[in-house]
DNA sequence: TCAATTCCTATTTGTTTGGTGGGAATTAAA
DNA sequence: TTTAATTCCCACCAAACAAATAGGAATTGA
């Protein structure tokens, strides 16, 4: 039940862009720097957000990124599914999954279900708008 | 985010040793038929249930399983976090987690947090003894 | 022309998942 | 006392996935 690198790079890449929006190009290789993270990794991860068309591209020398949208027209759920591939807790909740055979006596999908709903509830809920103004100390919530 | 065979099929064990509770003891054999599941991959799981006092064995011919408590006294987050490790969505949120050195300006760090309780919450807000009366059909939650 | 940048895709490395397999220890019943 | 049924223990394995790394082609402003 991890989110993984790739989900949680793609949230903050997003946040970093919206910091970091003066109408120019931010290069990956600063928002490397800044994330601590690997430039050649942030590329990739990138290149989904970019594919997706949350973020635009502009290529060649003096290129990079930049959003869009308004931060607060991304949620982290739409990001983490683009990444993440899915966000459901359990392969037969997807989208396109076939039909488990035991779906109709099944006894425990109930839970996985409410479940899917709360995470849904939470990370839709939450749009890089409001991360950007948030204290970096974590509410609790 | 998905959660594995492992804490699946452990709550179905509790689930299946709750509803097929005639006082006698249950065989590794039956449930595994009635699950449609190895005997020898569920054999591992139970055996995390037993250590954990979930479940109560005996051991030799006739032998086997029997829960300890009502079936209302197991919360499908005990059972899960018992077999899965952890629920928690990020791992600088496990309990035994080792400081990120950027936990004092993680600014997503509110997010993962909000996740986490809302997880907590559903899982936690259901037993054994929920499932056991629920319809095979899921309520729409 | 050239340096900076995105873009594309293959490869690698390590970990986790989802099991299988063999056999020792225990015990009720024949 | 033997036997068959059972739990218990642990080693092993294959496939998938995670988390990068790597190399270079394409694009473009200066």
């Amino acid at each position: 039940m991890k989110i993984s690198t790739k989900g949680r790079y793609a949230v903050r890449v997003m946040l970093d862009l919206a910091k970091h929006n003066t109408g120019e190009c931010i290069k990956v290789k600063e928002i490397a720097e800044r994330q601590g993270v690997s430039e050649k990794y942030l590329e990739q991860i990138i290149g989904v957000l970019n594919k997706a068309g949350y973020v635009k591209s502009v290529r060649g020398a003096q290129g990079g990124y930049r959003l869009v949208k308004e931060p607060g027209e991304y949620t982290v759920g739409m990001i983490l599914r683009l990444t993440e591939g899915s966000l459901a807790p359990v392969a037969c909740l997807e989208t396109d999954a076939e039909a488990c055979d035991r779906v109709d006596t099944c006894e425990t999908l109930a839970v996985w279900k409410e479940l899917q709903n709360a995470i849904n509830r939470v990370v839709d809920g939450v749009t890089i708008g409001d991360l950007m103004y948030s204290e970096g100390t974590a509410k609790d919530a």
